[in-house]
DNA sequence: AAATAATAGTTTATATATTAACTATACACA
DNA sequence: TGTGTATAGTTAATATATAAACTATTATTT
């Protein structure tokens, strides 16, 4: 949902902040669609993605992560960690498997399967990444960011 | 869904425009999450909290707009705004009603409960917006929304 | 050690989003 | 005028998101 028209139409009503607050939910929106077109061709989601991403690279010397653990860093309730975790069990992308010695936690990993199609789609994102935004120079996205990290403080997260 | 660890983590690995990507998801998720909170309060979603105000703008003179129209200004699909109206309907926030001259349309509306509703939340609203923006000054949200507007044209949307 | 807390994961109900296939209606042009 | 095409909305299947209530396990505290 991102209100496209009112980032031109309601300038009366808009106060800057909530113009900047409508950009962002629309730029996002935007940059999802795309995602998932892009990850479709790939028979992933752009969640899928991630999840194989933070597999790949944060899960050291192949320990996995709990449930609990990606669902912090995604930023997503634990809740749709289960469901995301059962597709991706379902499509021989990860292993869900208990902890030896706390029974509480799944940890969760790769398969050969998910390893190779990351290692296949993750060139091609980022070189998709770098097209899309070559046109912009290395200081304005810096800038961005910069920014978009200082709004991020404000609403004290 | 946000990735918030590799915007730290993975210097290595984020490209800068892949970083201000995950930045821009990530500051959009946060700010979803607040909105319904907010908008809980008072029995909405965001969503529904925004097709309100667009109902309330810009159909004018009690016209109403289609779903079609809806679709079109909310960036969101067709299919989408079937079961956003269902619910809205059921609360007695909208009506639909079929088009006189064109029986393709629905006209939807806000109920006198609806705007009533309405014109007690938006106050509120802006309020909230304006005092957790207010710690940025004018001129920096001027240029993250006119950055923002330069990545969607980037984008082609 | 037993009672209580906290933590991890699941389930259920709900809201939002997509695409594809479908119906109904209106348009267009040959 | 009739047929093909375009448009509006719905439905079904699927993916993602939340909160709340639940089970199982571990930790704490007395």
């Amino acid at each position: 949902m991102a209100l496209k028209e009112e980032l031109g139409l309601k300038k009366d009503f808009a106060s800057p902040a909530h113009e900047a607050l409508l950009s962002i939910y629309y730029t996002a929106s935007i940059m999802k669609k795309r995602a998932d077109d892009f990850f479709g061709k790939f028979g992933l989601t752009d969640v899928q993605f991630n999840l194989m991403n933070l597999l790949y690279y944060e899960s050291g010397k192949e320990g996995g992560l709990s449930q609990a653990q990606i669902s912090d860093m995604m930023l997503v309730n634990r809740a749709n960690i289960t469901s995301l975790v059962d597709r991706m069990e379902k499509a021989e992308l990860v292993t869900r498997t208990a902890h030896a010695n706390d029974r509480r936690y799944n940890i969760i990993k790769l398969t050969s399967k998910g390893r190779n199609l990351y290692t296949k789609v993750e060139p091609h994102y980022l070189e998709q990444v770098k097209k899309v935004m070559s046109p912009l120079d290395a200081a304005e996205l810096k800038r961005i960011t910069g920014m978009l990290e200082k709004v991020r403080r404000t609403l004290q997260v």
